[in-house]
DNA sequence: GCTTACGGATACTGATACTATCCATGAAGA
DNA sequence: TCTTCATGGATAGTATCAGTATCCGTAAGC
């Protein structure tokens, strides 16, 4: 296949997907001549997860890379693949709020994490993501939120357990890393959707769609 | 209070303050002459509010305006406001694929919302997102993780129900607006966090930080 | 042989989110 | 009162991102 056909296919524009071969998101056709390459289902199906990852996730091409070399390692296990991808699709945040509203967040994620007995490095990017995101809340008055962590962290165990278990439920590890690396970042759009679904829902059924508010 | 000081208070640049003032994010100060104002508390705290949209929840600034003016309503009701956020967060998302997986993946997503007794409009963007999401999984060969959707809808229902409950305790119906609006829009960014730290705790656990895969 | 498509390189574009500069005016200390 | 500095408001400039467009020499296919 060439790349107009790959294009047709993909629905990706040519000059994109030259883009996309530029930055090394797609690794080159197999060339036939000095001046002509050829592509498979690999690179059709490669391109498929790029534009998932930058439409439906919106990871930034960048990160796109990252993951995608985590994706394609022979080396790293898949404990590191994770890691890579956290660090991927995690922005670094950094809030200016008061110092000890930081702290007492800091210390309430701390506490959270033990309690669960979550086993995560000290310096995640996700703890950096929780602490501001709480400090956040607690700075605009929002504690009820920012109190029942607990009860969402089970919430959210649960539903990774399952994904985590659905998945190495595969045969070959190399199924289990790609199952894992798109899971992670697809799933969260996933539940994303799946969470603005239920809150419509929820609020139509707890306030009625006619029941007005705010005067 | 002017707005050096409001700038050091908030950690946000004057001009960026200007900014947000011009695009009409932020309400313009009392003026006290033709060209000098004064900001108070409510200036300090949009702020906040403003930067956690932007910074925390990756909203761009159109949207955070969006999100501001449901916040602000005087009129919409609870219900609305939450449909107003939900489309502001919420891309249009078309990523090309077979049009016959995407009318599974439409039934599968209409059956799940059946089968809940979810009251959602049938054109929520949620929708959109959830079956472009299941579309790129199948496509992808990621059934495992398609399949389990009544499970994540249930984990997700839970939650879900626990922070309206959570918030809807308030008297206020305008801090119940406050507080859903705010909720609705970090409570994805303290999610997606979560779900982070348990798949890092739980694939520690279950792999092992040294058990390789991938060769 | 002639037209069309191709690979590869380079340059350009539009959107987004700020930053910087300018200016006339007003506040505030010497 | 004088003077210096900050301010509000307007306009222009910048950096980054994610593509698009153009060009060129070569190869495929009728």
């Amino acid at each position: 296949m060439r790349i107009a056909e790959l294009s047709r296919r993909s629905g990706v524009a040519v000059p994109t997907i030259k883009y996309y071969l530029r930055e090394g998101l797609l690794p080159p056709g197999e060339l036939t001549s000095p001046n002509q390459a050829r592509y498979g289902e690999r690179h059709l199906r490669r391109l498929r997860l790029i534009r998932a990852l930058i439409e439906l996730a919106q990871v930034p091409v960048a990160s796109v890379k990252v993951v995608l070399q985590a994706f394609d390692s022979e080396t790293m296990s898949l404990h590191e693949r994770i890691g890579t991808v956290h660090r991927a699709i995690t922005p670094h945040r950094q809030v200016t709020a008061d110092d000890d509203v930081r702290a007492a967040a800091t210390a309430q994620v701390r506490e959270l994490i033990a309690r669960r007995g979550w086993a995560v490095e000290p310096d995640a990017p996700a703890i950096a993501t929780l602490v501001e995101t709480i400090t956040a809340l607690r700075a605009l008055g929002q504690d009820s939120l920012a109190g029942h962590l607990d009860a969402y962290a089970e919430a959210v165990e649960r539903f990774t357990e399952l994904e985590l278990a659905a998945v190495t439920s595969h045969a070959d590890p190399d199924q289990i890393a790609e199952s894992v690396v798109i899971g992670t970042v697809l799933g969260e759009t996933l539940i994303a959707a799946l969470r603005l679904l239920a809150q419509e829902s929820i609020s139509a059924r707890l306030l009625g769609p006619a029941s007005a508010s705010g005067q």
